[in-house]
DNA sequence: GGGCCGGATGTGACCGGTAACATAGACCCA
DNA sequence: TGGGTCTATGTTACCGGTCACATCCGGCCC
């Protein structure tokens, strides 16, 4: 009773299969009584017709790939959510390979099952990627259109698509310099991502600019970018600097872990500690205090990297290696107070 | 220079493409010496085998179709991630379609689609379905394993994954009531969601076990999850029950949009009005007040889902239209407040 | 030394579509 | 009335794997 093929359709209508085609695919050249017979065979016989044939002879997919970090993570949900919406506009479907952290070999193995399933382009959304000498990515990047997120590997033949997290780290403090802080520290994400290294750049840029010096205990790294991580940064922080009257949060999560480590320390934020994040998660504008934070354009992202793949696919292999710096404003809200010169805190 | 193909390799090893499949797939008797030469064939190619021929001809695409709602809802995204997950542990692959509210008749289109590409198994994630009397969802669950996810459609031969909506309605309420509230509100989210509605069920049911008349005043539907939503229902029902001292929130998001505008009028929590929410999204726990909500174990339904696929895929056709219901437990934090007798606020 | 066995390998069909080309009428016009 | 053109349809190969079966060859046994 399963998987009626064209041919059955064929017989049932009594006309070769090749009819049977012309008519799904609206083909012109087929009388109306014959078009009439064959949808009516269809129907009965309930055929949909098989994509994997259609695939191996027709040599196209209609398929991307995505591999990315674990899409739990609501930041890349969101590039995953974009690409998908661009993907799908342009008659592509996208099939996914989150990887989990911590887990071996995955990606390299993820790259290889789609390269199999011959998807015509290539989102790769690894910051932490472990493939930068990697054959199988070049390789990959070679025979198809190929565009890394949030990646500083340099690979010939690939686009780029990124975040502006410099400039974004360095509005975030220069901000904070605006508001005359001069002590401000940063918690920093996973130092191995390269994002988290930009922001860090950026923050650093400022203060030179600001004529302040970036001093090492002003600085805490975390191994994630989580509520924990923010707790006990800011814990560290205000052990090495205990007069720090400002802090820049590399993500949105690690500025809340950052504030509750604060209050229970019984300092009020922004009062006694401003505080600048980065993401602007939902939750961030109905915080108390609303979160000033700079504003990530994740589903821009993904829709932008589907776009360039399907612009690339179409015009074959026009300027190669683009790169594509999306801006990340500053959200003005209200966890950063005005320090107008006098005493604070003690 | 792109696309070998296993008889590529076989000429070059100087063997059969039959004894290249059988190198590929690790079979027995094989010389040492002919496999070490295909081997090679196979590298100096960079041969990759099409996994769109091969499921051709072996009718398994180890593919599995998962239409559910915009992957950005965190919600959502956490399914799609379990799902995800558990799917590629049992060897297969996930394609994801993800509808965007608003758009006609997506998901008909997404799973006409999947059924096309034959997938294995269809988990369907679309709590507002509108498919309910479609034929081709009937189709589907017919002929492949398919898991309705957060539905309340029936549907012959379909498994359900589902969280105790009713139950953790019910146990948010009697927490409240436990706490002396005599006057709870509840904020719904959108009443064509079966979710929605079981958990107002069991805030009803709570209710009249304490002897308490369920007003319609103190019931506040609105037409999504989100905070502005919240913000504005919590002010409908600050002019309809002025005497509220608690709200049950149906979502962690209403919950921190209704505290912002409580906060506004004035008002604290849980000083003054107690908060119960739904969801435990990761910032619920750092809120001031750390929020007392329902966790809902949304990676773990997307687990069972693909799990429940992959059990039926192997014991061909056992138990049909089994039925799973995910307990969803209070998790007591900071935002109820016990109400000892006497006067509070005006 | 012939028959049998089993390991190593090859041959050809098949999966279900698409594409290129072939064919058969019908109609048209010189 | 015959050739040319157009429309409607059929025939056959092909995409790149897997599968069932055939074949070849060396060793073993009686």
């Amino acid at each position: 009773m399963k998987g009626a093929t064209i041919r059955d359709v064929a017989r049932r209508a009594r006309v070769s299969h090749q009819t049977v085609s012309r008519v799904m695919n609206g083909h012109e050249s087929v009388s109306a009584e014959t078009r009439e017979r064959v949808l009516r065979a269809i129907r009965e016989l309930e055929y949909v017709p098989s994509a994997v044939a259609r695939s191996l002879s027709s040599n196209r997919t209609h398929t991307l790939g995505m591999v990315t970090t674990d899409v739990s993570d609501h930041f890349f949900s969101e590039a995953v959510a974009g690409a998908e919406a661009e993907a799908r506009k342009r008659g592509y479907f996208l099939i996914i390979g989150s990887i989990e952290e911590g887990s071996e070999d995955d990606e390299r193995t993820y790259l290889r099952l789609m390269l199999e399933r011959r998807v015509e382009g290539l989102i790769v959304a690894i910051p932490r990627l472990r493939l930068a000498d990697d054959d199988l990515l070049a390789d990959a990047a070679e025979r198809l259109p190929t565009v890394l997120v949030a990646s500083d590997i340099e690979l010939p033949g690939a686009d780029h698509v990124d975040i502006d997290n410099r400039r974004g780290g360095h509005e975030a403090t220069a901000y904070l310099v605006a508001q005359k802080h001069r002590i401000i520290a940063t918690i920093t994400g996973p130092l191995d991502w390269p994002s988290a290294r930009a922001r860090l750049d950026g923050y650093r840029d400022a203060l030179r600019e600001a004529g302040l010096t970036a001093d090492r205990a002003l600085v805490a790294p975390c191994v994630d970018w989580g509520l924990e991580s923010g707790r006990r940064a800011a814990e560290r922080l205000l052990a090495s600097a205990p007069k720090l009257t400002a802090i820049f949060a590399q993500s949105d999560l690690l500025a809340l872990g950052a504030i509750a480590a604060l209050r229970v320390r019984g300092l009020r934020v922004p009062e006694d500690v401003s505080i600048v994040g980065f993401d602007d998660i939902s939750v961030a504008s109905v915080f108390d205090p609303p979160l000033t934070t700079v504003r990530q354009p994740m589903r821009e992202v993904g829709e932008l990297a589907a776009r360039l793949i399907g612009d690339r696919a179409s015009s074959a292999r026009k300027a190669k290696g683009s790169r594509h710096i999306l801006r990340a404003p500053l959200v003005i809200r209200g966890s950063v107070a005005r320090l107008d010169g006098g005493a604070r805190r003690s």
